[in-house]
DNA sequence: ATCACATCCTGCGTGC
DNA sequence: TGCACGCAGGATGTGA
């Protein structure tokens, strides 16, 4: 499940590989996974044709590729969207297909379809430049001018649960459950906790911790669960090897021993220690 | 305004 | 054997 290591593993693949090349040919196979380029997908078509990519970049989930012509085509992978490269794939869920002047096919494979291609325009949002559609898209951890303490000072603001907050891409960009579940393990804190009734210092370790856990595993190549998240070149990322929470249900916690239990919530698993992540006492409170 | 939840989608695993 | 169902979950739209 893509969350933001994997993104950043694709969108290095792509710098390293797309930079400079021109758009030859372009084909939409499903509707579906254009459905957020408003305009439809003659228009994306239309005008992806004969653009040259002089960049990349990502926020959170999002990763762009900005074009000569100022715009950026903007590419969510859902839960199971790969970017490949190479020759065009023989896939029962190749989305979209686009050459390049190179000769090599850039195609958007994705099974559950809930990922997409969109082109927008660059707006500046509080100094630096992303795409119209990811403007309300708060700093990932991983950004140089993350402001961790002006997040810790959101989460206390707002009442509502730690891990419910972690999620919300409006408060910090990248997380999802697998990384969620693992910064508050390692932090200590149980997701059902009021972010509020926690204090500032343990909300900057929960961030802090989230940071630390992506970093790792976008050195180890993104983690994956299942064939359906292979990065750019192809290859699967392997960090879940290394994970203290998520997918440990029955296991013993790997600090202090404790059975791991799973709990809904968010209509989610969430994984966590009851000994070291003890549940809040009153539910809601 | 803020928060919470259903919904989209497909393949796989489980149980009857 | 085959079918039905639950589950996975990021983002969004809707309802409270």
């Amino acid at each position: 499940m893509p969350e933001l290591p994997e993104v950043e593993v694709v969108r290095r693949g792509l710098d390293a590989h797309v930079v400079d090349k021109t758009i030859t040919a372009v084909r939409v196979h499903h509707p579906r996974a254009v459905r957020r380029h408003e305009a439809g997908p003659a228009d994306l078509t239309a005008r992806l044709l004969d653009s040259r990519i002089v960049g990349t970049g990502r926020r959170g989930k999002y990763l762009w590729l900005t074009l000569d012509d100022g715009s950026a085509l903007v590419v969510h992978l859902g839960m199971s969207g790969q970017m490949l490269l190479g020759p065009l794939p023989r896939e029962d869920h190749l989305r979209i297909a686009a050459l390049l002047d190179d000769g090599t096919a850039l195609s958007f494979v994705d099974q559950r379809t809930f990922g997409g291609w969109m082109l927008a325009d660059l707006v500046t949002v509080e100094g630096t430049d992303v795409p119209f559609p990811v403007a309300h898209v708060a700093r990932d951890p991983l950004d140089p001018e993350f402001n961790r303490d002006g997040v810790v000072t959101v989460l206390r603001r707002k009442h509502s649960e730690i891990k419910r907050q972690l999620l919300d891409q409006t408060v910090v960009s990248g997380i999802g459950n697998i990384y969620a579940d693992e910064a508050l393990w390692r932090a200590r804190v149980n997701g059902a906790r009021l972010a509020s009734s926690l204090t500032r210092s343990k909300l900057a370790e929960v961030l802090d911790a989230a940071a630390e856990v992506m970093t790792e595993a976008l050195g180890q190549g993104g983690t994956s669960f299942d064939s359906l998240y292979v990065n750019v070149n192809g290859e699967s990322g392997y960090f879940e090897r290394s994970l203290d929470a998520y997918g440990r249900e029955g296991e013993p916690c790997r600090r202090c021993g404790a059975v791991m239990r799973r709990e809904k919530f968010m209509n989610r698993s969430s994984f966590y220690c009851p000994k070291c992540q003890p549940r809040p006492r009153v539910r809601r409170g």
